[in-house]
DNA sequence: ATAGGGTTAG
């Protein structure tokens, strides 16, 4: 209980001083009126210094795209003509991308077209933003008649980039031999192929069971000079455990670790995920989560949503509460809550109550009857008087970690408590929330 | 301006 209650005093109490950006970040996190956040963020844009932050743009548009609002959307990119920053390339470059993050590829597109009476210079630059609006609003058969028509009707001469979008836009419709093409195309205009090319292929490959044209693209890399990288070897880790070659998998990781280069969390993700096949390679998936924790390569979210699966299915709590303890210290958000829980009951069916407490202190797993099964605590109808929190309506239920199920208890209004166990519910998720924003 | 993870299970 004190546990409980010191880590929400701590995840409650306001840190000092916020700066205008620290504030900014502030009020649009616990700011569930969109609208809101949208005349807020007009209002901060004001400011030069602020326009040059790209990544508030991120985080707001973001957040608008989630929640589909594309016409508040549409509000605050469009308001962003006003300024003289609209002049410069990178700037409208910047909103462009947004736009087809937002999967809002006619705005991208003429935002594009209108550059010109907005006085703003079109180079490869924004060409590129076109292109790569199309792949990420999933327009990909736009791509190959802007690669053709553009470059002529514009002075464009397109680049590498240029070239590695189209190749990333037709391996996503499947066309690989004509993606795979494009490497000669590149060449006969005079450009070489770089590690993004040959990556994106490799992905591309081995990821959609196209081993063996994988495997060619090796060759081809040392004769261009490319020296692969992580990510070009993680394609193939994928590969292989896509076949089932599990140990194949292991020996290559090997073999990559003993080129000097540095394994990263995909690589074991990857691996993991081929070991939660089958429950005998659980001491292997031990040995390199071990090996993670001492190559500093730090877990993530779905690292350890794999491997607590694991470790469930294969009733290993002892392993699963050590995930959970490892889970909490990273402070990672779980999209299945459910999977805590089973750790919880997994270690008090086997009585290891002590395990179970310490899943429950750190992680606070919103079940209500488990928490005083284990703790001893009488859950009251009105813990926790002291602290103050907004129950209504806060819906990004994504940045809670908490699944819809169990959301749909939120009925509070104002201030005023409802029973012990929804309370205690909303209280948790509340925490959940907040040591969520704080490890951002 | 371009590259990379999952899907459980009742």
């Amino acid at each position: 209980m004190s546990s409980i209650s010191l880590l929400l005093r701590r995840a409650f109490s306001t840190s000092a001083a916020p700066s205008a950006v620290a504030n900014y970040n502030n009020i649009m996190r616990h700011e569930a009126d969109l609208k809101k956040v949208v005349e807020t963020f007009k209002k901060y844009t004001q400011d030069s210094n602020f326009r040059k932050r790209a990544s508030f743009y991120e985080h707001t548009v973001r957040r608008l795209s989630n929640t589909k609002n594309f016409t508040l959307i549409e509000e605050i990119l469009e308001d962003q003509k006003k300024y003289k920053d609209i002049t410069d390339e990178g700037f409208t470059v910047r909103l462009i991308t947004l736009y087809g993050k937002s999967g809002m590829f006619d705005h991208a597109h003429k935002l594009f077209d209108e550059m010109p009476e907005l006085n703003c210079e079109r180079t490869v630059l924004s060409f590129n933003a076109l292109l790569g609006a199309c792949v990420s609003s999933k327009n990909f058969d736009k791509v190959d008649g802007f690669l053709r028509e553009l470059p002529v009707k514009l002075s464009i001469k397109p680049n590498v980039v240029s070239y590695n979008t189209v190749i990333k836009a037709l391996c996503e419709m499947g066309s690989f031999d004509s993606a795979f093409s494009l490497l000669d195309k590149m060449e006969k205009e005079g450009l070489k192929p770089d590690l993004i090319s040959f990556n994106i292929l490799l992905n591309a490959f081995y990821k959609n069971s196209r081993f063996s044209d994988g495997e060619r693209l090796w060759a081809m890399m040392e004769i261009h000079n490319v020296v692969p990288d992580i990510i070009s070897y993680n394609s193939k880790v994928y590969g292989l455990i896509l076949e089932s070659r599990i140990q194949e998998a292991v020996d290559f990781v090997q073999e990559i670790t003993s080129k000097g280069l540095k394994l990263d969390v995909y690589t074991y993700t990857i691996l993991f995920r081929g070991f939660c096949s089958d429950g005998k390679y659980l001491g292997e998936a031990k040995r390199w989560f071990d090996e993670m924790m001492k190559t500093k390569c730090p877990p993530n979210h779905l690292t350890f949503a794999i491997l607590l699966r694991y470790a469930c299915k294969n009733n290993d709590f002892h392993f699963g509460s050590r995930l959970c303890r490892a889970l909490f210290y990273r402070r990672c958000r779980l999209n299945e809550v459910g999977l805590l829980q089973k750790v919880v009951d997994g270690v008090v069916k086997q009585k290891n109550i002590r395990e179970a407490e310490e899943v429950l202190v750190q992680g606070s797993v919103p079940n209500v009857k488990s928490l005083s099964v284990i703790t001893g605590i009488k859950v009251q109808d009105r813990p926790f008087e002291d602290i103050q929190f907004k129950p209504k309506g806060s819906k990004n239920s994504s940045r809670t970690g908490f699944s819809q199920k169990n959301q749909r208890q939120t009925c509070l209004s104002g201030n005023q408590f409802v029973s012990s166990a929804s309370c205690m519910q909303i209280l948790l998720r509340s925490m959940f929330k907040l040591l969520a924003d704080l490890s951002v």
